[in-house]
RNA sequence: GGGCUUGUAGCUCAGUUGGUUAGAGCACUGUGCUGAUAACGCAGGGGUCACAGGUUCGAAUCCUGUCAAGCCCA
């Protein structure tokens, strides 16, 4: 016996029974162990971080990181599903200096780092609990208890080795970065503040002469909206393949020469009659020396000359850029690619430094005109103007943002691009173009990674200078610290501030090693992951070993220049190896308008709503198969409740039919069934189709693929075999039919549940606990800890699959002939007959007789007579076929096979002939399977055709079927009577019958249908007792009175 | 400003190497069927395949440009 079960579903707390049922069973864990000795898959979770709530993003992720662990479990191998959490950063920080009511770094020195930090390794796991919580209801089996945490010592340490690593290998130095900093508070602001402070802003535009060193006549005209970093300018930059030009103009009377891009020439001049001397591309620029603006501050390298770089546009100015490397990123790029030297004019709070002697002290923004002023003055403005465009003010102070190179770290990746490049060409991306687009590119046009960060929680930068003679030290762990210092630090915090307390003497010089201030990116925390999380190499040798690379992670499209890249770059830089081979990357969530979702818009669905309402399941599968994963999506709990009503439900009730029938019958089924129907046979047929179309897509990482044809699949078992197939589980005799069909349908339940336990873990369960685990005890605990189900070719059948197809279209051709003669269902029709495009496919119509004329109510099937019942054909060339074939004659054929008497050119055609056509002279042999034929039926039929398929039904009535339409009105009558009764599936019933004339006749005919139809034991002619149920109706002109009592 | 992605029915999405009248589900309307169903069948309305050029006998599909949206970078 199968555990009852309604038709109705209660999603959430049938899912939270499974949750128990796995919790008390510890079902997670045992998938776990008892693969152990099996092969190793690998996934890496990029640790999130829990000081804020978790939101439908997260479950996105979650959901798409859960399913290949459990698809690869049933496949026999052992998975380690290790969770991690990043605890470290600028956001935690923010988070605390709020809680603080702090605006600026001085405020935490004062407070003190290490009562702050505190805090901020308090406020990490603020909301773990709901991270914990939303985990556990989504069912993403990941192991918390024992996750990675990025701020121990042990993860520290590891990720010294790592940067010790580097050190020895020379890939970490000191440089200039250029970064958006506020003068006021003294602080550089990290790109997301600096996303807060966007406005319109008017700065001056100007343009000015630079003059040539060895041609004074001529200038290089450069355009600039910050006059301020004319005083750090030490080149100007031009694009290599722009067109530019040398022009003659008037300036007060003399002649002089400009040289600009060719494409800006009229918008710098307007109506000015300016002459073009030579057109020629950039590189020929490229070296030219010019003449300072401005030599308040030594140079100690060559500058001041023109360089070549990609970035320069002829959108605005003059084409010609002016470079100062102290003041612009890009800038900062150019310079270090020329090794240029970088000019600091300007101090820390914003204003000019000494040297700069006419402005020292000026705020460099107030400035600005002042500048202009001297360059007028000097006779080097050609033009100063207004320019209005958006640029970052300070979202504290609103200060605007000054680009401003600090001395920073860096870690030499740039070294590494081609190996970045090659190895990453050996990942398998998904979707695919991420790997050539996205974050090759990014890979391609690599930069050095700027490595510290001026801030206070985090992993402290491990490196050691001299306060007298600079020498510097790397560290690469606790041991190495005690024995530089002599103490036993086995017990040190190695955070600020307790680390910035460990000094020793120079070796050099006998000054005092310092640790140099700064943290590091917290990218490269998550990024040493592989290697952290194992406390590798002063631990778990072994386990490292075996956990590295991950074959999957997955994470979303804002990672490439995150986890993605920081997991690449140090396993590149490390090891020389890639660190994980299969990647899913996902793309956004959006608001049902197609907005990203945000705190400010209150535009956020919480996911709560969505599972208290549909539950995890749908949420899940809607995740899996609403769109493919890359893309961004639109998203909305309807879209969630959509999957219940069209998908689970669906399943649920094949599911309870089978559960409530075979509880009844007690039928011996097995999942080895031997099919004695061509619909048995096709339904094995399609399920094997589905789970080697199915796993195929798990092995390649394709989601929508291993999801949407289940649906398509339940779909097909619902509305074609059971709907076929009610009649053989209602019969009362146990054959080997009804045997076979119920094992039929067991099969496909079963496989079903299997096939969706990595991606409906819940429902899955449940109809594996009942359909399985009920029956035979000895089956393993759970559908998670089963096998996956094995493709049998040999069940494989595409020609029943095609035919089956067939047969499909042609009841819904007959149906629509129905419609189209107004004739009900209910009344039987003398006859229906088809006509089909393809000789082969005439079979079908015999083989599946019974089933036409069961589907469509007729007493007879057969093909229809082309020659005798066809009143005319018409011939259709295919495009495909003789488009291909005959190329750029195709439309002079396709004309002239119209033109042919199309009875003759069908009856050629339909005998397998080919079709000779005549084309200005050329003759064409057209093959029959180059056109379709088409039959159009004589009159007296009621026809629905599509292509060349045409369903003709004989509508002409007798008197016998119109008796015996009259009987099956009838007993539609009485089933309803039944179920309003709320009678029992089995009952039987005693059935009291007044009716007229005509009817009465039909019932008498029909009887035995009708008692065996309706579960009747005894029916009588007469006035039904008061007890009975009854029923008044009339219909095609007859009327009835109808009771039934229970026996 | 640059890069990547996307644009097909009211909504969510398919659409194969270019080839018949561009499809499905949901929603809407009509109708039929039903002792598993919250359903299902049949039919109907609903499309400038973002726009403009080009290649081709033939373009939703290939090429170029434009527009819009999103993300990343500047």
């Amino acid at each position: 016996m199968f555990k009852p079960v309604s038709p109705k579903l209660d999603v959430t707390s049938m899912e939270e029974g499974v949750l128990k049922f796995w919790k008390q069973a510890g079902i997670f864990k045992k998938t776990v162990e008892q693969r152990k000795g099996g092969p190793e898959y690998v996934f890496y979770e990029g640790p999130p971080t829990a000081n804020g709530k978790p939101g439908v993003h997260h479950v996105l992720a979650r959901a798409f990181k859960d399913m290949f662990p459990r698809y690869k479990i049933m496949r026999g191998y052992h998975v380690s599903r290790r969770g991690g959490w990043d605890t470290h950063g600028l956001p935690v920080e923010i988070e605390v200096e709020k809680q603080l009511g702090f605006t600026n770094k001085q405020q935490i020195e004062e407070y003190g780092i290490d009562k702050f930090n505190e805090l901020c390794r308090k406020s990490v796991f603020t909301y773990i609990q709901d991270w914990e919580r939303l985990t556990d209801r989504i069912a993403f089996w990941v192991d918390l208890e024992d996750a990675y945490v990025t701020y121990t010592n042990d993860y520290i340490e590891s990720v010294w080795w790592i940067l010790k690593n580097f050190w020895d290998k020379d890939l970490l130095y000191k440089g200039y970065k250029v970064v958006p900093y506020c003068p006021r508070c003294g602080t550089p602001l990290s790109d997301h503040e600096v996303a807060l402070g966007y406005e319109e802003a008017t700065d001056p535009s100007v343009f000015v002469r630079m003059p040539l060193v060895d041609k004074p006549d001529t200038s290089l005209l450069v355009w600039t909206t910050t006059p301020w970093t004319l005083p750090g300018n030490v080149a100007v930059v031009a694009h290599p393949d722009v067109e530019y030009v040398t022009v003659e103009r008037d300036n007060n009377g003399t002649k002089e020469k400009l040289i600009l891009a060719g494409a800006l020439v009229q918008k710098v001049f307007g109506e000015e009659d300016v002459k073009v001397l030579e057109t020629y591309k950039g590189k020929k620029l490229n070296g030219l020396k010019y003449k300072p603006l401005y030599t308040f501050v030594p140079t100690d390298k060559p500058a001041y000359y023109v360089v070549m770089g990609d970035y320069v546009t002829t959108e605005d100015g003059s084409g010609l850029v002016h470079t100062a490397p102290a003041f612009g990123q890009e800038d900062m790029e150019t310079g270090k690619q020329y090794d240029l030297p970088v000019l600091m004019t300007v101090a820390p709070d914003g204003t000019f430094i000494s040297d700069v002697t006419p402005w020292r002290g000026i705020f460099v923004k107030k400035a600005d005109p002042l500048i202009i002023e001297d360059l007028q003055a000097r006779g080097l403005l050609l033009k100063a103007e207004e320019y209005t465009h958006t640029y970052p003010f300070c979202w504290r102070c609103h200060t605007p943002l000054l680009y401003y190179a600090r001395e920073s770290w860096y870690i030499r990746t740039s070294a590494f691009r081609d190996e970045l490049v090659g190895l990453n060409n050996t990942i398998n991306w998904v979707p695919d173009h991420i790997r050539t687009g996205r974050f090759g590119n990014w890979l391609e046009n690599n930069i050095d990674w700027a490595l510290s960060r001026e801030r206070y929680w985090g992993t402290p930068l491990p490196i050691w200078e001299c306060e007298q003679c600079k020498h510097r030290e790397g560290v690469g762990s606790v041991a190495e610290l005690s024995e530089k210092t002599g103490k036993d630090l086995s017990e040190l915090d190695l955070h600020r501030p307790y680390v910035d307390n460990v000094h020793w003497d120079c070796p050099e010089c006998g000054g005092t090693m310092t640790r140099v201030p700064d943290l590091i990116d917290v990218w490269f925390d998550s990024g040493s992951m592989p290697v952290a999380q194992w406390h590798y190499p002063f631990e778990n040798k072994e386990k490292f070993e075996e956990q590295f690379p991950a074959d999957y992670i997955c994470e979303a499209v804002d990672q490439t220049r995150g986890w993605f890249y920081s997991l690449h770059a140090i396993s590149t830089l490390l090891f020389g190896k890639i660190s994980f081979k299969n990647v899913i990357c996902l793309g956004l969530i959006l608001d049902g308008d197609g907005y990203k979702m945000s705190k400010s818009k209150g535009n956020i669905i919480a996911p709560w709503d969505v599972l208290d309402a549909n539950g995890a399941d749908a949420f899940r599968w809607y995740l899996y198969t609403a769109t493919p994963p890359g893309q961004e999506r639109r998203f909305s709990s309807e879209l969630v409740g959509e999957v219940i009503r069209t998908f689970t439900l669906t399943l649920w009730n094949v599911y309870s039919f089978f559960v409530t029938y075979a509880n009844l019958d007690k039928p011996t089924v097995t999942t080895s069934p031997i099919a004695t129907s061509d619909l048995d046979r096709w339904l094995l047929s399609e399920l094997n189709v589905l789970v080697r179309d199915v796993t195929e897509a798990y092995e390649n990482y394709d989601v929508p693929n291993a999801t949407r044809p289940i649906e398509g699949f339940v779909e097909k078992l619902s509305t074609w075999y059971l709907r076929r197939s009610r009649r053989r589980f209602w019969k009362s005799e146990s054959d080997s039919d009804k045997q076979a069909a119920y094992s039929t349908l067991y099969t496909a339940l079963v496989t079903i549940s299997k096939l969706l336990a990595p991606s409906m873990p819940f429902l899955a369960d449940e109809l594996y606990q009942n359909l399985v685990r009920s029956v035979d005890t000895s089956a393993p605990e759970s559908v998670h800890l089963a096998q996956w189900p094995e493709v049998l070719p040999e069940m494989i059948d595409e020609s029943l699959n095609r035919d089956m197809e067939l047969v499909m279209k042609l009841v819904s051709l007959g149906h629509s002939a129905r419609q189209k003669a107004n004739r009900k269902v209910r009344q039987p029709l003398a006859e229906v007959a088809f006509s089909l495009g393809n000789a082969n496919e005439r079979k079908a119509v015999e083989t599946y007789a019974d089933l036409f004329m069961d589907e469509l109510n007729v007493k007879h099937v057969r093909l229809l007579d082309a020659a005798t019942e066809a009143v005319s054909h018409s011939v259709k060339p295919l495009p495909k076929q003789l488009g291909q074939k005959y190329g750029n004659r195709f439309p002079a054929i396709q004309k002239a096979i119209l033109a042919m008497n199309a009875e003759e050119a069908a009856h050629t055609l339909l005998d397998g002939r080919p079709l000779n056509v005549a084309v200005s002279g050329d003759t064409f042999e057209i093959l029959p399977e180059e056109v379709e034929v088409k039959a159009l039926a004589k009159e007296g039929f009621a026809v629905a055709e599509e292509g060349a398929y045409v369903a003709a039904l004989v509508t002409d009535l007798t008197p016998e079927l119109v008796q015996e339409g009259l009987a099956r009105e009838f007993v539609r009558r009485v089933q309803d009577l039944r179920k309003s009764a709320e009678l029992d599936v089995a009952d039987r019933i005693e059935l009291f019958v007044e009716a007229s004339a005509g009817l009465r006749s039909a019932i008498e005919a029909h009887k035995d249908y009708i008692t065996a139809e309706t579960l009747t034991s005894n029916l009588v002619f007469g006035n039904p007792p008061k007890e009975a149920s009854i029923v008044e109706d009339s219909f095609d002109g007859e009327t009835v009175k109808a009771g039934l009592v229970k026996g």
